[in-house]
DNA sequence: TCCATATTTCATATATAGTGGAAATAACAG
DNA sequence: CTGTTATTTCCACTATATATGAAATATGGA
């Protein structure tokens, strides 16, 4: 992920709807929601929502695939671990220490295991 | 962190001049660094800089001190390691897996290793 | 084809963000 | 107190973001 591509993803997710949405989506991996169930449970109008999806899919943050009438939204995992290791890398660059900590914070507040631990 | 705390931290990352700015003052941890350097190294106007540094400051990203006639900047790291954590329970929430995933990642990205390698 | 459903695009209004000149504030030295 | 340096606040301007009614587009069924 570039520079513009971090500035999107951040300023996409920097909106309470945009991320209401996104954490929506990510509760529904990885059936996904149409656009209209999206706006129901939400409680904003359609087109408003459209243009808050709009924003997310050209962040890669979400991806959206129509199927019949409804376009099923869903959120795209990879862009999002991309975004958090350009933000960690960030750290790391100067700190890492801090980068250390800030794994182990993660480890702890993490319900899965990562691969580290099945050795 | 709360709801509103993590679009204020996504909101101060999601412009270039400040997340270069943040980048600056991670690098320059944990001494920090005057107001007035920070505008001459990223060439930007004093006054432009302390709008921005302000914004940053409220999100929690950063602090500052007075030190003689300067002010210096610290990237406050815990705040940065808060709205990570915030990030990935929200990712977690949803999909253990993919956090295990991302947390594989973060410490294969990062130069120091997590305390789990030293056993 | 005609209608209903699902979503987006268009047009417009309002609000918030970004920028930088000029003035104000703070610290300190002479 | 005066002058110098460092930073912020004030103000005005421009640009971008957000919201939504109304119209347009897309799909599928009768």
């Amino acid at each position: 992920m570039d520079n513009d591509g971090i500035i999107l993803a951040l300023g996409a997710l920097a909106q309470t709807t945009r991320l209401d949405v996104f954490r929506l989506l990510v509760r529904h991996e990885p059936a996904g929601i149409a656009a209209g169930e999206i706006a129901r449970q939400l409680e904003i109008p359609h087109n408003t929502l459209s243009a808050h999806l709009g924003i997310l899919a050209r962040s890669g943050l979400v991806q959206s695939q129509r199927k019949s009438r409804s376009i099923i939204y869903r959120a795209n995992l990879e862009g999002f671990r991309a975004m958090m290791l350009f933000l960690v890398s960030d750290c790391c660059g100067g700190n890492p220490d801090q980068c250390a900590t800030l794994i182990n914070e993660l480890i702890s507040c993490c319900p899965a295991k990562p691969a580290v631990f099945q050795y």
